[in-house]
RNA sequence: GGCGGGGUGGCAGAGUGGUUAUGCAGCGGCCUGCAAAGCCGUGUACACCGGUUCGAUUCCGAUCCCCGCCUCCA
């Protein structure tokens, strides 16, 4: 059994994944918006699809994975003026960084990553294509905006009813809006702000339809799988069904796949709780060499849909996981080779991933090719471990170097080389406050056979 | 009010109608000068109450509690 399961939000079942085009998958999922850096809750959902991603190119899929950069929204704008800082230079900064913390939490980069300020055209294509099949109305207000209940299959991913929506009922309803849940497509341009000329007046694009449209216009519709947070399902994803299905009268997904919360304390992350962490303030308090393929480990180790309780305790539990994993590699060398799936920890493995990416049970698969590698020693079956570990992107680092950690100040090994000759001499008083000492600074010791003394970051 | 997700051993986190999840931490043993690493062993966990069943953590119903979406939101 080889064929991948997966849940799709739209029916709230597994189904077997067929794409488009055979052996080939095409992805698309929501990004951020870039007005300021990410917090680890994007950082959850960028390594659950990474992880997809990843699963589908080990299982023979042709993958393109599309994400988008949302550089046009109110927020960006708010931002920019608080910092007293051109909205270019904002966000030129701020994907700076996104690419830079990708990189330090080791997320393969994405295919393509289409920005919103350069996808304008497609857009007021769409808008067009709306408003000819009456979708679209011009708001009094100068706005563009989508006409919800013109939408027949409105609320089929959230199984939400129109009527039970009561939009409006905690917010002031806006009076342009025909109806309260409509949303606006095209908000006409206002001083100060950046807009674009078009035949419905100079504005700029609505956040749901940014999405829509870089999605058809980089990977076609049906594209096979629209990833995001669980709270993208309302409204954003609906009004991509409504925007895309409604202009072009094709399906839009075929797979919808929604990762659970990252929550704090068992509650949702949220700056007026104060809990909330930026993904690279995280980094910043973790190893520099360890630390990036540590948190993506805790955020990918439980299953994508569900809720994921962040603390500095877990994180140290995952760390010291993977430093197991680790020390297998470092203690008996991986040969390289192409994964043998027939082998049964490789079965194993496929299976468990191929149900719905059950990365728990797949990495306790991992857990048990560890152990049979420490007993066993045996260079092949190392190699199926990193292999394995590597089609979710774990386990590549140089063990030496992982173990070691980032640059220590101490001399550590004149200082282990002291104790050597402190043991030699039976001194082993000596030996023991040399290894203290290291001990205290975070450093272990293991005394291997023929008198080597290896060391690690505890 | 509408819709949805949960409550599993110290912590994290799967799964199943009857047989070990797994990891981290702890404890005991082997190994070691002593450690570390590794190996071996070790925990009567499935919110509560009923019901179905030969048997339920796993199905059904009630109860309690937690969380999320419905407004920008990963």
């Amino acid at each position: 059994m080889s064929t991948l399961q997966l849940y799709n939000t739209l029916s709230r079942s597994k189904e077997t994944f067929t794409p488009r085009v055979a052996g080939k998958a095409s992805m698309y999922v929501c990004g951020p918006t870039v007005y300021d850096y990410f917090h680890i809750g994007n950082a959850r959902t960028f390594s659950v699809f990474d992880m997809v991603a990843r699963w589908l190119r080990a299982v023979g899929y042709e993958v393109t994975y599309v994400r988008n950069i949302t550089d046009v929204d109110d927020k960006i704008m708010d931002r920019a003026r608080a910092n007293g800082e051109d909205i270019e230079a904002l966000t030129a900064r701020m994907i700076a960084a996104l690419d830079e913390d990708c990189a330090r939490l080791g997320l393969a980069k994405p295919d393509r990553e289409p920005r919103a300020t350069r996808h304008i055209a497609e857009m007021l294509e769409l808008i067009a294509m709306l408003e000819g099949k009456g979708l679209a109305y011009r708001a009094g207000n100068g706005d563009v905006c989508y006409s919800v209940r013109d939408f027949p299959g409105y609320g089929k991913l959230s199984r939400r009813n129109l009527d039970d929506l009561r939009a409006g009922e905690r917010v002031a309803v806006e009076t342009a809006k025909r109806d309260p849940l409509d949303f606006v497509l095209w908000k006409a341009a206002k001083p100060d702000e950046p807009s674009w000329p078009s035949d419905f007046g100079a504005g700029r694009p609505g956040w749901h339809f940014e999405c829509s449209a870089m999605s058809c216009k980089e990977l076609g519709i049906p594209f096979d799988l629209h990833g995001g947070g669980w709270d993208l399902q309302f409204p954003h994803h609906e009004n991509e069904i409504a925007q895309s299905e409604g202009a072009l009268d094709r399906p839009f997904v075929k797979y919808w796949m929604h990762s659970a919360f990252l929550n704090i304390d068992q509650e949702k992350m949220s700056k007026s709780l104060g809990n909330f962490f930026m993904t690279r303030e995280v980094l910043d308090k973790l190893d520099a060499v360890q630390g990036g393929e540590q948190l993506r480990f805790f955020l990918v180790r439980g299953h994508y849909r569900s809720e994921l309780n962040f603390s500095w305790d877990t994180l140290v539990d995952a760390g010291n996981t993977l430093r197991g994993f680790y020390t297998a590699l470092r203690e008996v060398p991986p040969v390289a080779a192409p994964i043998d799936w027939s082998n049964a920890y490789a079965a194993r493995f496929r299976s468990a991933m191929n149900d719905d990416f059950d990365t728990p049970v797949a990495l306790a698969v991992l857990h048990d090719l560890r152990g049979e590698v420490n007993r066993s020693h045996s260079p092949e079956l190392s190699g199926l471990l990193k292999a394995l570990g590597g089609t979710l992107g774990f386990l590549q680092a140089d063990p030496e170097a992982f173990l070691k950690g980032a640059a220590v100040a101490i001399d550590v090994e004149s200082m282990i080389a002291a104790r050597t000759a402190a043991k030699k001499a039976k001194e082993f008083a000596k030996a023991d406050a040399i290894r203290r000492e290291l001990e205290s600074a975070g450093i272990v010791l293991e005394d291997k056979p023929g008198g080597v003394t290896e060391w690690r970051r505890r």
